[in-house]
DNA sequence: CAACGGTTTGACGTTAACGTAAGCTCGTGA
DNA sequence: TCACGAGCTTACGTTAACGTCAAACCGTTG
């Protein structure tokens, strides 16, 4: 089941995720069991494809970005509603996520030049009163 | 204490803050017992200045971004710390968050991105194998 | 064959960030 | 004067996202 001596393209071990991505296997069965993963079994041993490991990899993105499970199990759902069904409540779906990042990344914008900023004044000497730095 | 006939423009209410920013008074204590904030008191009552709303904003966004009240906490101290001392611990601070911030803006664009052609490909009508879409 | 490594399902523990309720003080307007 | 609203402290409750055993089941390797 380590995967070595199978050679299999498609198959992992839920110790390979976990290594792969370093997260514990414990991590990877909790979000199992919140239906963002489904992987299939043999026996009682969870078996991962591609799929799955794609869904992993988003998991930990939004995660990255400071997304709860259900937040991120939303947004798993857009990926698998392959513009099958219910259309307009996707996008409506999409475009408020959209929103909701954008003005993520605008604080972050702000937040980023900020630290520049504070990083420039801790990098030049400490300026008394009209002094001038020295080129 | 409600400000209106105090008509001050430099002293706060808890209750002020609470309603401007949305937030309940319970938080705004959190923080305060966090060390986040630290208003002055008259008797047992909280007066906050502009600085403490400065902050609140900062606490606000940095909780936006997905960052722990402990984060922000450091990431106030950067403020703080009018480049007084230590100034490479600091300087390095600010790199690593802004590594940090950097690389989530990354992974925003990239969801963005990804959403946004989702979102395409909700609107476009459902191509049927080697279909075109008319202009 | 027996130990070992990997996996499984419980089930309780933990931390963060408040919510909520209780009980008390203080200033004020009818 | 007294009921009210606002504020305070103390303290227990709650949710999310796992961590950490415990007990048991393979498959294989020395």
């Amino acid at each position: 089941m380590t995967r070595q001596h199978t050679e299999n393209q498609d198959l992992f071990a839920i110790a390979d995720l976990a290594k792969e991505f370093g997260i514990s296997t414990r991590a990877i069965r909790f979000y199992e069991a919140k239906g963002l993963l489904s992987p299939e079994r043999v026996g009682a041993t969870r078996v991962f494809r591609r799929r799955d490991r794609a869904r992993l990899i988003l998991i930990l993105r939004g995660k990255r970005l400071g997304f709860s499970l259900r937040d991120i199990s939303d947004y798993l759902s857009l990926y698998d509603a392959d513009r099958s069904q219910q259309v307009h409540l996707l996008v409506g779906k999409v475009e408020e996520r959209l929103a909701s990042l954008e003005r993520q990344r605008d604080d972050l914008e702000t937040t980023i030049a900020e630290l520049r900023e504070i990083r420039e004044l801790a990098v030049a000497p400490p300026t008394r009163s009209r002094s001038q730095a020295a080129g």
